[in-house]
Formats: C-alpha cells, structure tokens, sequence
DNA sequence: GTCAGTGCAAAGCTTTTGCAGCGCG
DNA sequence: CGCGCTGCAAAAGCTTTGCACTGAC
C-alpha cells in the first residue's frame, strides 16, 4: 500500500474527463498529476501547498473544484476524517483500502484487508439499503507518538 | 438498533462526569437528556434546533463544549460523515454500532455485525499502531429514495 | 469566437474562543 | 462566595460561490 506514481491512473483520469465533455484546463491537470504522485490521501491545503512548492501557481478554489468534480465522476476517493476531506486516486480495480489515522499527531497512514472487505460485502448485501462504497477509518496512536509519549 | 431512551447512560454519563469533578450546568443536562432519547447519532446543530423546540434555551457553543467535554471522557461517540460531527451515546459494553448514509438524502441510519467486528478487531491487532477505536461508514441509496428515484 | 475553466475575493458553514455574568457546590 | 458553567458575539477554520478574464477547442 505504498506505491509512489501511477501514470495508468492519471491517464485513466484525463481520458474520463474527456469522455464526460471537460476540457482540460491546466489546475486539473496538476492536480491529477500530484494525486497520481502520492501513497497516501491529502487534504485540499495539503495539494494546494505542495502545487505551490513545486511551482504550479493554482487558486484554491481551482483545487477544491476539480476535486469535486473528479469525486462526482469516482476517479477520486473523498473521506472525511475530522474537520476536513482527504482524497486520494480511486484505481479502478486495484488498491482498495483504508486509513488509520493517530489521535496525538494527526498523521494518516492506509491499510488493506481481503477478509475485512469480505465481510463488509456481505454486509453490505444484507440490508435494505443498496449500498455503492464504503470507509473503515482505525483511530488510536501510531509508533513514533507511541514511542515518544 | 432502535432503541429509545436509556436513562442507564444518562445516569452513567452524570455520574461519569461527578467523577472526572465537573459540576452540573443546565446545558450539559439537556444535552445529556436529549442523547439519551435518540436513536441515532445527531449533529451539534440538530441538537441545538430540538434543545429550542422542547423549550431548552442553551447556546450552540455550550452544545459544542458540552460534546467535547463527553467526547474527551469516552461518553459519547463522534463519527465524521460529510462536512459535519455526528454524535451518540457511547454505551458501555453494549449496543456498539455503525452507519449507512444515504447520498441522496443525507440521512443516517445504524446497522450492527458481530462478525465485522471481529474482522476489524483482528485487523487492528495485527498492525504497528495501536487501535483504541474504529468506525464504518457505508454510503448509498436508501430503501425510500430508490423508490422515489 | 465561444464558453468551460481559472484565480481572486467575498461569503457560507461548522466549530472554537473571549468575555461578562450567573449559579452550583 | 469562588470558580466552573453558560450565553452571546466575534473569530477561526474549511469549503463554496460570484465575477471578470484567460485560453482550449
């Protein structure tokens, strides 16, 4: 769960924006390449910031934008850990998993479990709710806070 | 998963924070009381409307102090589901539940799996980081909008 | 040339904080 | 009768929206 770059998915991301009638304007496309950079999920101040590191002058709003429309078009995954949103690139599939995320220093890290994803899917069928996605976030203290504290 | 009232928590909620040397103020009391009555987990904002409609006159910054303050000591649960704070009832020893959100309508409701559990607990034992705790969240449509849609 | 996409700034929500006064213990 | 709790109002995040302008097709 810690593969860095994944061209497949960012080209996947630019030929499904095509598809829905979107042109690709120069935000969007920064964004898909950070996001297909990244092992793990970013909040939309976490991608601003590091556009801006790396020279790519974006507006906010611009991030928050294509985020939302690449969340309604499932390239991108939206989960909400505290008072913010973290996304990631949704690999279609491949790579489903989750986040741990540690109470003293805020820090996100992903895990992936077969036989967990299989009782959710049974769950999941079992109810009178038709159900489309779903997010297990683990809260507790990761190594390094464990250690120091 | 819909059980109404539990004057059980409410007793141990007021007891819990006599312990921790937290006086009784009228806000955390309604606050308690209104918990106590749901069935499923409310934002700061719902409890806040329904404090006012049962003629409960509290500000929305208590609300938020006195969910913090039962969030910190483990009284109730905090579960992040869009841009807002969910809140219930953390009972002790049992009852212990998850959520499914309907996307198209924004309600909550509550499911419970023994077996999940058990995926999650085994999970959580074989990672580096140490687990106090856990939530799911399943998204989709519910039974009422897919008749409706 | 048209209109989707963009950046900036202002506004909207949720949540937190400052502060004076009330009231529990 | 002190200090914790409360309500109001102001402020602090995160996110969305209005608007004029740029640039993709």
């Amino acid at each position: 769960v810690n593969r860095s770059t994944d061209p497949d998915w960012a080209e996947h991301a630019a030929a499904e924006l095509k598809a829905a009638g979107h042109r690709a304007g120069g935000a969007r496309k920064v964004v898909i390449d950070l996001l297909a950079d990244q092992h793990c999920c970013l909040t939309a101040q976490q991608i601003y910031d590091r556009l801006r590191e790396r020279g790519s002058v974006v507006g906010i709003a611009s991030v928050y934008r294509a985020l939302d429309l690449f969340t309604n078009l499932r390239l991108v995954h939206r989960i909400d850990i505290g008072p913010a949103a973290y996304f990631e690139p949704n690999n279609p599939g491949g790579d489903h998993h989750h986040h741990v995320v540690c109470e003293q220093c805020g820090g996100v890290s992903a895990f992936e479990d077969p036989s967990l994803e299989r009782s959710i899917d049974r769950v999941a069928k079992s109810m009178s709710h038709s159900v489309s996605g779903h997010d297990v976030v683990l809260r507790g203290t990761c190594a390094d806070c464990e250690d120091a504290g």
